[in-house]
DNA sequence: TTGTAGGCGTTATCAA
DNA sequence: TTGATAACGCCTACAA
C-alpha cells in the first residue's frame, strides 16, 4: 500500500529554515522557544496538516500513553460499563485503552496479556477469566515494570492495586433482607468457587444464615448455576426437593434469577408470595421483569471510574513494588417486588 | 518511575555473539538464518524473557497493527456486540483495537478521530455520534492516507467502505408485518433525521403503507423518541389524539419500544389486541417483556465480524483511493407476541 | 533562543 | 548465512 508521506516536524523545520528541535520544542509547547518563532511554527504544522507521531515518541519516550485492559467479555454489560467508565477518565488524561477480551478462558488471558506487555502500555488493567488458574502471568506484567490493577475478579494472593466490590457484604445484607422478609428455607445458587467473588457471596449467605440462626443446609447450595439455563436447571431441582426452599439468592447473576422466575412461572409459583428471589448486578431487564427482580447493584460505571482515578493518582509515577492500594465500591441492594412478600 | 530495562535483540545478540540483525531475522523467522543459530536465538530470547517492543516495530515498519474503532458508546448492546465481533477476528490476526466512544458528540467523534490518527491506526471503524453534522474529519482520515470503514451510521455522501443494515428493507417488512396483522392507523417513532438510519427506516415505513394503499398521516409521526422516556411521552401523545393508532413502530430502538409498552400497562390497553408494538434492535431484554415484543436483529455481533474480515480481505493490501466496498448485513424480523393480533 | 548530535528498538538494504 | 549500517520520527542533553 502507498501511503501518501505524512509530514514530519522536518518538514516544517525545512520550511521555515529551522531545525527540527525547534520545532518539537514548539510543539511540545513548554520549553524555551521564542514566541514569533513558535507562532510560526504553529501556523505551518497547522498548514502542512501536520499531524504528531506518537509511535515515534512513544518509543524515544520509553512509554506508551496507553493502559490495556482485559475482560472475560466486552459485551457483558458489567465489563462494558466499566470499560466506559474508565474511558471517560481516560480520555480526558489523553491516554488511549486496548481492549482484550479473554472470553472466560485462561488460555486466551495469556495471550491477550503478552500482546499487551509487547504494546508496552503503561498499565494492565484485568478480570480474570472463569477457569482461572495460575496468576504466573500477572506475576510476569509486574515483572516487566508494568503496572497492574485487578478488578473485581482478582486473584487473591497476589498483591496488586486492586479495585473491589465489598461482594460479602452485599450478600450478606441481601440474604438478611430475605430473612426479614420472612424467608427461612433459602437457596444459593452459586458461581465457579475458584474465583474468589463467588467464594466471598457465599460466604456472605453462610454469614446471614449464622447470625439468625438458620440451619445450614448443603441441598440448598447449587454450584455452578450461573447463567439463565443453569439458573432454571438448578431451580427445578430445588422446587423438586421434599422440602423446597422458599426463596433463591442468584448470587451469580441476574440472568440466573431470571432463570429461577422463568420456572417460577412455568410452575404457577406465586413471587414473591411462594418464592422469594434476589439476583445480582442490576441487569437493566431486572426492573421489567414481573414482578421486577429485588438485586444488587455494583456501580460498574463507578468502579471503572475509580480503576482510572487510582492509576492516575496514584499509580503512574510510583514505582512498581511498592504501596498497594485497596479501593472498595460498596455495592447496593436494589430491594423490588420478587423479595417483599412483607408488602403483599 | 525507574522500569528495570527490557531485554532486546541487543542483549540477545551480545550474548551469542551475534548481530542484531541475525536476531532480527531469526525472530521474524521468515528470513535465511541457519537453523542452528535460530534455535538457539530463539533458546536464549526465551531464557532472558525478551519481548519484542512493538512500538519500535511499528515505528520501522511506518505501520501499526492496530484498528481504531469510534463508537457513540461503548456500554451500548448493539456497539459492544459490534465491537467483540471485530475482536474476534482481529485477536486471530494478531491486530489491536483502540477503542474510543464520541459520547453522541460531534465534537468529541472530532476528537477521537484525531487521536486514533496520532496512533497511527492502520485503518478506523466509525459509527457516528447523533449530531453528526460534517464529514470533513472522515475525509480526513482517507487523506492522512488512513483506511476508513463507516457502519450502521454512516455519512451517506462520503464514498468509504461501509458495512450496513439494509435497514429499509427491515423496516418495511415490519410495518408490512403490523399491516397483515390486522392493524391499520399505524404509528412511527423516528430517530434522528440527520442521521441516514433514521431516514431510511421511516422510508421503509412510509414504502409499507403506500404497498399497502395506507393513508400517511403526519400525525402519527413523532420526532426524536429513541429513549425510553421519549417513548413513553410520545405514546401518550398518540394515545391521546382523537383517532388514535392502533399499531406503533417504534423504529429507533427497543428502549422506546419498551416505553410505549409501559403507557399501555399503565393505561389497561391491551397489547396486542389493542395495540400492536414493534421495536428495533432485538435487545436481550425483549425476549422478557409481557407480552414479548416483536422487534428486529440487526446481528450485530456479525456485522462486527463483517467489518473486520472486509479490512483484511478487501483492504488492508489496497490503496485508500480504490474501489469501495459496501457489505449489507440483512436484518432480521423477529416476532413475537406484542404484534400478533392474528393469533389470539 | 537556537542548532547539533545521538539514541529509543526495530527492520531493510547492502555488502561480505 | 551473517554483519554493518542506516533509517523510521521524535526528544533531549549539550553546545553555540
Amino acid at each position: 500500500m502507498i501511503l501518501p508521506k505524512r509530514t514530519t516536524i522536518y518538514d516544517i523545520a525545512k520550511k521555515l529554515n529551522l531545525n527540527a528541535s525547534s520545532v518539537s520544542r514548539a510543539l511540545a509547547n513548554n520549553s524555551n522557544v521564542s514566541e514569533a518563532t513558535r507562532d510560526l511554527i504553529l501556523k505551518t504544522a497547522k498548514e502542512l496538516n501536520y499531524k504528531p507521531n506518537r509511535i515515534a515518541s512513544n518509543l524515544r519516550k520509553g512509554q506508551n500513553q496507553t493502559i490495556g485492559i482485559v475482560v472475560p467479555r466486552i459485551n457483558q454489560n458489567y465489563f462494558s460499563n466499566v470499560i466506559a467508565g474508565i474511558e471517560e477518565i481516560t480520555y480526558q488524561k489523553r491516554y488511549n485503552i486496548i481492549i482484550c477480551q479473554s472470553n472466560e478462558s485462561y488460555q486466551k488471558e495469556v495471550e491477550c496479556i503478552n500482546t499487551l506487555v509487547n504494546q508496552q502500555v503503561s498499565c494492565i488493567v484485568i478480570s480474570t477469566s472463569a477457569d482461572f488458574a495460575k496468576d504466573d502471568h500477572l506475576q510476569a506484567v509486574l515483572d516487566q515494570g508494568i503496572h497492574l490493577v485487578q478488578f473485581d475478579r482478582v486473584a487473591p494472593n497476589l498483591d496488586t492495586h486492586k479495585v473491589l466490590n465489598d461482594t460479602q457484604e452485599a450478600s450478606m445484607e441481601a440474604v438478611s433482607h430475605l430473612i426479614n422478609q420472612g424467608y427461612h428455607r433459602i437457596a444459593l445458587l452459586e458461581g465457579p468457587q475458584n474465583l474468589s467473588i463467588f467464594r466471598e457471596r457465599k460466604a456472605g449467605y453462610l454469614e446471614a444464615l449464622r447470625k439468625y440462626n438458620l440451619p445450614i443446609n448443603e441441598d440448598l447450595m447449587i454450584e455452578n448455576a450461573w447463567t439463565k439455563e443453569l439458573g432454571e436447571k438448578a431451580t427445578e431441582m430445588l422446587l423438586d426437593l421434599p422440602n423446597p426452599p422458599d426463596a433463591i439468592f442468584a448470587s451469580t447473576s441476574d440472568f440466573a434469577a431470571l432463570g429461577v422466575l422463568t420456572v417460577a412461572q412455568k410452575r404457577n409459583i406465586k413471587v414473591p408470595q411462594q418464592l422469594g428471589i434476589c439476583g445480582y448486578a442490576n441487569e437493566s431487564f431486572t426492573e421489567i421483569t414481573n414482578p421486577p427482580l429485588t438485586t444488587i447493584d455494583q456501580f460498574s460505571n463507578k468502579m471503572g471510574k475509580a480503576i482510572a482515578n487510582l492509576y492516575f493518582e496514584e499509580i503512574k509515577n510510583k514505582q512498581i513494588s511498592t504501596s498497594r492500594k485497596i479501593v472498595n465500591i460498596k455495592p447496593e441492594l436494589i430491594i423490588r417486588a420478587s423479595s417483599q412478600k412483607n408488602k403483599i
